[in-house]
DNA sequence: ATACACAACGAAAACGTTTTCGTGTTGACA
DNA sequence: TGTCAACACGAAAACGTTTTCGTTGTGTAT
């Protein structure tokens, strides 16, 4: 039971009487050694259950096989779905992940980025804070590309920023919901989304008035409840719920409801069922999300997917596939994945 | 726009013409060198943007200032609260966190390991996977504990293993819990639960006999419904509403549930529904866990919390504590998270 | 006998730090 | 003038690898 620290290469030499290089050389089966003095040292190492030390190999490589995760928050089904998608295709590939939480936050963002790319890991992968997103400041996202470091970007991206990006077509998948609404009957569809600094918010917005557009209809005003999420920290549920029960009161024909997330189209439908309407009968819902909720509501969400695992995994492959293409490659894709309408019961 | 790589001390040394401990010295501001060369030095490097290179600070202070997570499952509430836990912390006190998934598989909760023991990480937070209480196998964390690399576990723990854990009183909270139906006037409590290999499984079951007892009462063994949750993946959910839906139907006298994690309360709560039951009026409900779905389920469900990020939070102080203890501490303290039972609609 | 190929191994540099231990140059003081 | 402390700095080792480039010794062909 005495503790037996991990043996290195200069142990063994010593143990065995030879050079440090013998030894390495032996291990990884080099021609050089002979077959005689190569069995016993790999003997040895596997007696004493050798494994050469990551760090020593960084810093000799020059690379850490591990990649940098930066997302605004890790309670978030989305968010771990995602992390999910890259640790698989990251360890199957030999990487690590490292994950940072900016917690929607600038300055963690940054200082998150600053510590893990000094040398701690090859790359990044991230999901932009909401607080960079309002403040527009990318200059941290730019220092690190310009030192080498490659970054993927996914879900909440900025155009400006040269680099790969894996993103839903927002647009489309939210024309497609409400679409769905429309072709369902529905006359009068709200929609729940937030304020448009965050892109993905803004960009559903338009998926829904374009659907309208499609349907020669043109949209309500009234109807378009933009809630400031920078207050939908647990505690401010109770708020957005009362806004949504004045929108129900306001305009007593909605029959049809989209949320840009999952949260929103749940406390929507409890709002509406407080209010004695039935749903799909009187007013259908449609969500925005991979989430647990949708699923498991009563009755259940029909909602966007957004494929998050899937995202990770393109991400991952994006990431290491730039990290070990020797050649600089200074072209930069964005790949779109695709949505997918998920028709469950809050649906006719 | 031209690539800059991290400047290094020799090259800082080299362009100022000292040498390299100098500039080391200097920017750590020595008494040793002389205020002209120290400003020019740090002039310089904050022109430069010089931040040391982790790899080699692992290197030669041999800690990597990392610790390693290994859960088995990220897309789960509760271990991503646990996760924001360990993270809070750790980045306070300046550590990174790097996370590997053991997808409740043995092997990869081996190769897990060993992919960060080899000097990536300082210590490990654990939560053991399903397969590796099944097969009892727990070698892997022995030998981490005897390289000398410190180990904490959560929640899912074993005794024989020698190290900090943080759980909560899994018997005391289910026992809450059912004492808290039995109060209400509950006569028939089912209880749904797991396997006994999970522990966690096993002690809530205790804990639903030892309320029984306190009320004088005796369990009925039809009332318990143990379910193999190595099915419970997406999708044998059908096969969990099946065997809850015969629970209640062979047992018509049913007005209390009491399920060892939400999504099993959530379950239960639908079938009931569908049977035309009444939730709270004709049969309570009460969950365990912290997740989302428990707060916005209709109607709400009461649920034992486990604060999950709290457990996160403890277990990191755990580690770092015995990561900066320098005198070999070899006293181990199982630190109890109260839970708390939170009140919702499903209960009277 | 000379040259030369080849087999088997070791020395040393390199990755980027920090730190210990010199070493040379001052200035003060007896 | 000689001694000694203080000051400012550099050389080198160390962390654990891999790899390049020797350096031996042996055997073979000329």
């Amino acid at each position: 039971m005495a503790m037996k620290k991990q043996i290195t290469l200069k142990q063994i030499a010593k143990e065995l009487d030879v050079s440090i290089s013998t030894v390495s050389k032996a291990l990884r089966n080099s021609i050089e050694i002979s077959e005689d003095t190569k069995d016993k040292i790999q003997a040895f190492a596997k007696l004493y259950n050798y494994r050469p030390n990551n760090i020593a190999l960084s810093l000799k490589n020059r690379k850490t096989k591990t990649i940098g995760i930066i997302i605004p928050e890790i309670v978030h089904h989305f968010f771990s779905k995602v992390i999910r998608g890259i640790e698989l295709v990251a360890n199957k590939r030999g990487y690590n992940v490292i994950v940072g939480l900016s917690n929607e936050s600038f300055d963690k963002e940054v200082i998150n980025m600053q510590m893990l790319a000094n040398g701690s890991i090859d790359g990044f992968i991230l999901s932009i804070s909401k607080e960079t997103l309002l403040q527009q400041d990318y200059h941290h996202f730019n220092e690190t590309i310009n030192q080498g470091m490659p970054i993927v970007m996914f879900d909440r991206v900025v155009n400006e920023i040269n680099c790969d990006k894996v993103i839903i077509d927002d647009l489309k998948g939210s024309k497609n919901a409400v679409n769905k609404l429309l072709d369902n009957g529905c006359k009068q569809v709200a929609i729940i989304t937030t304020k448009d600094y965050v892109s993905v918010g803004r960009l559903r917005t338009q998926g829904y008035l374009e659907a309208f557009e499609e349907h020669k209809m043109s949209p309500n005003a009234n109807l378009i409840l933009k809630v400031d999420d920078a207050l939908v920290s647990e505690d401010h549920i109770e708020s957005l719920e009362t806004e949504v029960e004045q929108l129900f009161k306001n305009n007593t024909k909605i029959d049809g409801v989209f949320a840009v997330n999952e949260l929103y189209a749940i406390i929507a439908m409890k709002v509406a069922r407080k209010l004695g309407l039935k749903i799909p009968e009187d007013v259908q819902f449609i969500g925005f999300t991979d989430g647990v909720l949708s699923k498991h509501a009563t009755p259940s969400l029909t909602t966007v997917s957004q494929h998050g695992q899937q995202m990770g995994e393109k991400a991952a492959e994006l990431l290491i596939d730039k990290l070990e293409k020797d050649d600089q490659d200074d072209h930069y894709q964005t790949v779109v994945i695709e949505t997918e309408l998920i028709l469950r019961n809050s649906t006719k």
